[in-house]
DNA sequence: GATGAATGAGGTTTCATTCAT
DNA sequence: TATGAATGAAACCTCATTCAT
């Protein structure tokens, strides 16, 4: 952590909050160049012309460029699995939680292309713990995506190889990046739904015969 | 281009052909390397490294790090066009011709899984007429694809966006190098076959409904 | 010196003393970290961090660096002169003297073993006039050990180079940081009776012979 | 190493011997350098502007400024080591054994009197590997010392505590570069001849009573 | 064809210090 | 008295590239 780290002692909520904010802020800021000039080119000085900042100060709220990535990754994995624990409850028929992941998914990363570009294209250069850490917050989340899948499989009596759908899935749904364009393409929760419907009419109609 | 380039107009076979040579042996190392560190990552000594050659010595085949990226993605998608434009005349099957497609695009890429992460990982970094034109070639791929899509769509009367089929395949496609495990894993005609069934099905089994 | 000068010229005793009791906690905090990575190495962050202040705060009762150093060395001389001034009057024999002034400098520096290599090992950082002022005391200092020496050697009808003898002997003194255990090596008042025994049977026993 | 290590294949004389005389030149400026301000306060820019080279010419030589200061004192021993196992063989006489050892130190010490001093000042700055590299160097050369000392006391049957002496004759020709002026001073052979008078003398003078 | 040696530009990070509050 | 927040300067080091040989 930054400097501040060391100092935060006090539960002062004002205090406290506005070096939140402001830490916040930097995020943005950092998510936005990353996107766009990738993480290695993306320089602390492009930051802290972006931050309106000196380039010591932006070290006052985070320790190293890498922290950075690991604040954006970590974030953005929690964010989605936050909302994602609230909306799934609501349903147990399986192909609507598969569907409701879906579009968890495509929703929330549509709303943060940039992130999602940065979470798409960096994703080996974090290591040592953080590099592990992150990793193993992927793994969990597309484990669940699995899980879901196998419910479905079960539910229904299905034969599909459930990781393959979901990798697949999962690339279609992370690469949408690189070419949504909301004034020509569907609306995040319309392609959304276009999207469960090729995988699951294509694993329902495919049943019987051969498995993926 | 290299000093090389004046006796390479002079069309000495003998010269040209060692040259070249050496520069396939010397992309080969460059693609690994960029594969396993990133481009930005990985430093021309590194290259040198692995090509047991001084660094001023890989001068002489190539003017610069960037032209390296240029080339790799420049031949691949050579080879992969090459290799399509051999199978497709072979039927004339709106079906088929999607199909192999599909197959020509995963068993290409999956026996040269590191380029293939290259080209994934590495897409915004080419910069001035490089860049353009290696844009303008990956259009082209991807709107032989799209075209496929529309020829079968117009032949079977169906209703679907071959724009968005064609991209969510790509992005299925194109991450295969992030999770693909020979050891677990359906061999890659399998697996092309799989990846067709799923979005064929769901095309055909879904057709008159929703569009994609 | 810090902004508390204001009202030390008040005269107002509760602050100063208050001042003076904080300054000297920093001072002792500062002789620690000083010695354990250098006075280089040691940041201004890692004294906050000893005195569980905030850096800003610190500044209140210095003004910089430098001067933590300069007040740590001349403490430090002022207080191992003070002590040598109140037993010297205690004897007029000169070699009782001589004895005298190495248990003085070698209790005192055993008894501050950090301030001591402190003191060793940062001999040229201090500049402009806190530098001349610490070089000029630690002269007088030395001045004194040489005046002692030249004391017994006239009164005893000796030959030797009273200065080469001062110097050998500090450097002797001085390094004993270096090396003193108190687990394994004979305790202060003892060793600096040894070393007394060495250097003046040394000085004696060559009398007559070469000179030093 | 520095960059050229790995490329240094081939045993060419006259290459070899070109970088090693350019490296060598190098640690002479740097040996000035780390001298006058200290380890810490020189720049690698000084040591550029001294070698009149570009900082990105200067890592060709060598890895880090921790290397220069590792390269440096590790050289100092080798060689110092090199002429005590030239002149040792030469006598048995455990005294004479003594007196040489510090006649080699002071005099190869006192031609070196920059390095001398860097080597006194700059103590715990190396860390890792390099670091205890030389501090088993260092005490290897202190242990040789502490065994003449023995061989002495056993041959003659003296009581005093070899440890402790060779301590503070090391003490006191370690310092001899903070005031040792050749203009005033004696050379340093006759230099080295009063000491070990001096610590000669008092050991065999006080011997039978106190043991240091 | 190939290399040893060199370089300018730029990278991230740390430092002592300050100032409004 | 004390602090959170900020800064300019400078540190070490790496990079892609070049050029005489």
């Amino acid at each position: 952590m930054g400097v501040a780290a060391t100092t935060a002692v006090l539960g002062q909520t004002r205090r406290r909050s506005r070096f939140d904010r402001r830490l916040a802020r930097i995020l943005e800021h950092a998510t936005n160049i990353f996107c766009d000039k990738g993480y290695e080119r993306a320089s602390m000085r492009d930051l802290s012309r972006a931050c309106a900042m000196s380039l010591a100060g932006l070290y006052y709220y985070f320790d190293s460029k890498e922290r950075l990535l690991y604040l954006i990754e970590k974030e953005l994995f929690e964010r989605v699995t936050e909302l994602l624990d609230q909306k799934l409850p609501a349903t147990t028929d399986p192909e609507q939680r598969v569907r409701l992941f879906i579009e968890n998914h495509i929703t929330f990363f549509l709303a943060k292309q940039k992130a999602m570009k940065v979470l798409a294209q960096e994703d080996d250069v974090l290591t040592g713990n953080m590099g592990s850490e992150i990793a193993a917050i992927k793994r969990d989340y597309y484990r669940r995506c699995t899980e879901l899948l196998e419910e479905l499989r079960c539910a229904k009596g299905l034969h599909f190889k459930s990781r393959s759908i979901a990798m697949a899935l999962f690339g279609a749904m992370n690469c949408l990046h690189t070419w949504y364009n909301p004034k020509v393409d569907s609306p995040p929760r319309l392609l959304a739904k276009e999207i469960s419907d090729i995988f699951l009419c294509g694993v329902y109609a495919k049943n019987g015969s051969a498995s993926i």
